[in-house]
DNA sequence: TGCGCTTTGGATCGCCGCTCCAATAAAGCT
DNA sequence: AGCTTTATTGGAGCGGCGATCCAAAGCGCA
């Protein structure tokens, strides 16, 4: 019997510039960031790399771990670009902005953050929060809980933008689209049933979520300083 | 040539009770809280259900759709069963901790429904909040980013519990197993680079989820009150 | 030059959601 | 009752996925 490898076309040749745990990271950022998370395949990377499934395997657990591994390079760029501030409450809000910035820039990482927020990387943000909890006078008892609510918060943001960008990429519909279908939709609800959804249509259909995240963190400030 | 249906064994008689919408979508919420999200599979379907793929895809569009209707049933129990109360306050404590314990007994809906906050059965959520909100004297311009953030912050808290859940229902770890690893790997950071976290080794060891979503919820409400 | 070790490529596996269509039962019609 | 039409069902099969496995290919050192 003919051996297998002999058959069909020749192998490959072997690639020139070596493979490494950063290569393959870097080529799935650009994916995701190119197509989404569903344009993250295995299939996808060895196509990109010009490789095949073993090599991949060689230098990552699994695809769960290249996931992991380019979420942390945003979220440890962000940190890096978070300036500080002398007034906690604008440090506060710069911090959360710069999460959500780059949520808004790269949808992927809003939604394996909010799915695996324990990260390493994500340890620098909690300490941040931590620490400005406490320049804001916030008893120790109460840092824990009211670091938790903002970082669930947070998250729960990032969770919604990314369902967001997910639906509008596959689709054809642009955000301004979206959000009329569904303001027309609200619209068309029975006052009487839904008085509050029926008057929020407008304000729907002009929101900017930047600045809702931002009065969001505001209230969650504010509350906070009612702990002191 | 022989025709493809007189091969093999003779087909199964058809079933006597007709499949429904319903039905299928009670089944899947069975398989989802017995086994979590990954345990909701067509295969698994037709086996329950003793039927095939294309019976069920008739009823349903797909997947998903069996999901949201899945999840769209227990929200609905849920609001039916949060009775209302005089002090707006604490109507909305007992709203946001009506979600939230539904979440904690099914975990799979709150993966959901971080993926989709915008379900029609949603809608009567984001109605009682508004509502509340206004009881609580929160002016109209500021009533739809509060709301959106006290959502939000749901939203994120279920993402997150439900993370917790299907970390927990695959391995052999327990919650407070799992905790005592967090804690121990916090407790080993270094002290002057990570303070904050250091020292929240013992409370995370003790918390509780469901209090520390409560203080949150408190935050908010502190944070409504500053915006009167 | 030879030989072990690391790195690579791709065939292969099992599972998934989903499509498609023949078989069947039920309902309507004459 | 007999025939036709429609609704419903069951399951083979498709393409794609993540993951495994192993022979081939380079590499470093003796």
């Amino acid at each position: 019997m003919v051996k297998k490898t002999a058959k069909g076309s020749a192998r490959a040749p072997r690639r020139t510039e070596g493979l490494s745990r950063d290569v393959i990271v870097q080529a799935a950022t650009e994916l995701l960031d190119g197509g989404g998370e569903s344009a993250l395949t295995l299939r996808a990377l060895t196509v990109r790399l010009r490789t095949g499934y073993g090599a991949i395997y060689h230098h990552v657990a699994d695809k769960g771990d290249v996931l992991a591994a380019a979420t942390d390079d945003v979220v440890v760029r962000v940190l890096a670009g978070v300036v500080g501030d002398a007034d906690p409450q604008k440090a506060l809000r710069r911090l959360a902005l710069g999460l959500f910035d780059a949520i808004d820039a790269h949808p992927w990482v809003g939604a394996e953050l909010s799915r695996q927020p324990w990260r390493p990387a994500m340890l620098d943000f909690y300490e941040s929060i931590g620490r400005l909890l406490d320049a804001l006078d916030v008893p120790e008892s109460a840092r824990f809980d009211a670091a938790g609510a903002l970082v669930n918060y947070v998250m729960g943001v990032a969770g919604q933008n990314a369902e967001n960008a997910r639906r509008l990429a596959g689709g054809d519909t642009d955000r301004a689209a979206f959000l009329d279908d569904a303001a027309e939709r609200w619209a068309q609800l029975d006052p009487d049933r839904y008085p509050f959804v029926h008057a929020a249509t407008t304000r729907l259909r002009e929101h900017s979520d930047r600045d809702q995240f931002i009065a969001g963190v505001d209230i969650f400030l504010a509350g906070m300083a009612a702990l002191r």
